[in-house]
DNA sequence: AAAACAAGCAACCGCCTCTAA
DNA sequence: GTTAGAGGCGGTTGCTTGTTT
């Protein structure tokens, strides 16, 4: 893919806006051609999948969702991929989420394990060690967070959640009728024009090419403003049963509901 | 109030696998 | 059957924010 320039670092909201816009007219497998925001297909794809999606669900972990990861890992062990393999078994937490809790979690298990050496009298390191070799739900390391601590991403608000419009779809529709030129001007237009409130977008499917019905946001808010229902079943795709765990909704069905609810 | 430290998280890197030509 | 490019994954880094001294 010809890029002019790319670019690192953290993204921008228009980088965000035109992302959404064209994982929604294009889905989210062709990340080559996404890359035209002037950032690599694969940090396209890093962004959409542990930032942008709409089945994320942002926040804390919970305590069963720190459970859960404790369980599976002591029963698949290290072996890749782990980290993506727990994930899907945890609706809207990525990968990155994951890993990045798995460290921290470590990192703390090791400055106790200093500390208990170091009083050499506590018999807590070891009991800490073992229940993450073992099959064991005695660690809570939700213990060490503050009482009340919400994050900022927490979902749930009560914002409201935008319904989707109508009327999206026809650029999709008649996307072989535009030249790739064509439609990115009208990206840039929207996202440089409008200021108004978020429009929810319709995500391709990813499945038919009638999917690609969206309506660009007139304007992304910073994404940590963005509110997600937390009970979208989506983003799960366990490659045993490829059902969203709650809903028994089959994976395609879920996402192919394809609205995705930003609130400004 | 300021500095030092710690924790959390977003993003990049490099390797591996998959897929299409 | 081969090869190049894209996607996926785990590891790692560095910035930001919160907490402690």
């Amino acid at each position: 893919m010809v890029q002019q320039e790319v670019r690192k670092g953290p993204w921008t909201e228009q980088e965000d806006f035109k992302l959404v816009s064209f994982v929604g007219l294009f889905g989210d497998r062709r990340w080559d051609f996404i890359a035209k925001v002037n950032r690599t297909g694969k940090s396209c794809r890093l962004r959409w999948v542990n930032y942008l999606h709409p089945g994320l669900k942002r926040g804390k972990m919970t305590p069963q969702e720190e459970r859960l990861v404790l369980e599976l890992h002591s029963k698949w062990g290290n072996r890749s991929p782990w980290w993506s393999r727990i994930a899907r078994k945890l609706p809207g937490r990525t990968d990155n989420e994951i890993k990045n809790y798995w460290r921290t979690l470590m990192r703390k298990k090791a400055q106790e394990k200093k500390r208990g050496e170091a009083a050499s009298s506590s018999p807590t390191p070891s009991s800490v060690d073992s229940s993450i070799s073992s099959n064991n739900h005695a660690v809570d390391p939700h213990a060490s967070k503050k009482a009340g601590e919400e994050s900022f991403y927490d979902t749930g608000g009560d914002n409201g959640v935008i319904a989707a419009t109508q009327d999206q779809g026809q650029k999709g529709d008649q996307q072989g009728l535009f030249s790739m030129d064509d439609i990115w001007k009208d990206i840039d237009n929207m996202s440089e024009e409008n200021n108004t409130t978020l429009q929810p977008v319709s995500v391709y499917d990813g499945h038919s090419e009638e999917g690609c019905n969206f309506s660009c946001p007139p304007q992304v808010p910073s994404p940590s403003s963005w509110e997600y229902s937390s009970s979208d079943p989506l983003w799960v795709m366990d490659e045993e049963s490829l059902f969203c765990p709650l809903s028994e909704e089959p994976y395609f069905s879920c996402y192919a509901q394809g609205t995705v609810f930003l609130t400004g």
